[in-house]
DNA sequence: CACACGTGGTT
DNA sequence: TAACCAAGTGT
């Protein structure tokens, strides 16, 4: 089925007032706000993302600062690599695309932190281009609406792209407001959990409800790892004190955060790896700088 | 391709 | 309460 007649009355009519969608928003603020969106939601995003844009409204006005600066603003967004990753964006932009963030999908790709998706969602969202843009969101509409599935595969450039890119009308901008609608659809009506059919300007033409919305077959998606215990909350407890410390933390400080040595070690060493701290047992604990 | 990577709200 | 879920990327 075709889905961008449907879609983009629906979009029109019901998409959410968010800040990346007002007119006036620049590019670099929708790679900031592409950044924090990667697996955080938009309601935790939107008030981090104002921060952002008010303290470095420029790619230059980033990469004038230190990684640190970059890695306490992002405080409990999650994923702290992305920071670091942004930081690094604002950087490269700034030295090699003139401190103008490129509409070039490869010259996206080329960017640190920036992937299939994102590299898309800024092209068609900050300059209008008609490229196909492939969350997890537009996964469940396709798989559902088109191909008749209860829940989306796994994220596959080589089938997903062409899948969306066929789903975008001429008209540029009809196909933004395909690639934002089938977004927003996901998010909003045909969720995960408990899609909302009853008010789904799809429902009529949705594969899956005309095969009777049939449950799941497949192998289960692989649940996520339990985070108590785990190194990625030693992690967070490790950068949780470096963000809040002015100087470096001695080892000794450090084992206050984790009883067990080895895993506390193990978190350090990737830390230490990711480049999301710097020093040594000798100098201190510390953010890049 | 499977897995690691934060954090907090919802069911 | 444990499990699920949230606009992914890098290895």
């Amino acid at each position: 089925m075709t889905i961008s007649p449907l879609v983009v009355p629906w979009f029109r009519e019901n998409a959410r007032d968010l800040p990346w969608r007002r007119p006036g928003f620049t590019p670099w603020g929708t790679l900031v706000s592409e950044f924090m969106l990667q697996q955080t939601p938009v309601a935790r995003v939107i008030p981090r993302l104002a921060e952002w844009l008010e303290r470095w409204p420029t790619p230059a006005d980033l990469a004038s600062c230190p990684p640190s600066d970059a890695v306490r603003a992002w405080d409990r967004l999650g994923y702290p690599r992305r920071a670091l990753n942004l930081h690094a964006c604002a950087v490269a932009i700034t030295e090699h695309h003139s401190g103008e963030v490129p509409s070039d999908v490869d010259a996206l790709l080329a960017l640190p932190g920036i992937g299939d998706y994102t590299a898309r969602a800024i092209a068609a969202f900050a300059f209008g281009l008609r490229v196909p843009v492939v969350d997890t969101n537009v996964r469940r509409v396709l798989a559902r609406a088109v191909e008749g599935l209860a829940e989306p595969w796994a994220p596959n450039a080589r089938r997903d792209l062409p899948l969306m890119e066929a789903q975008l009308p001429v008209d540029l901008q009809d196909a933004r407001d395909t690639n934002a609608g089938a977004m927003e659809l996901g998010a909003l009506v045909c969720v995960a959990r408990a899609p909302r059919c009853d008010i789904c300007p799809l429902a009529d033409a949705c594969a899956w409800v005309l095969r009777g919305r049939p449950e799941h077959d497949g192998p289960k998606a692989r649940t996520q790892k339990k985070y108590e215990g785990s190194d990625r909350q030693v992690r967070g407890l490790i950068l949780r004190d470096l963000r809040a410390s002015d100087i470096p933390l001695t080892a000794t400080e450090l084992e206050a955060v984790w009883p067990e040595a080895v895993q506390r070690d193990r978190a350090l060493a990737s830390l230490l790896r990711d480049g999301l701290v710097t020093g040594s047992g000798d100098e201190g604990y510390k953010l890049p700088e």
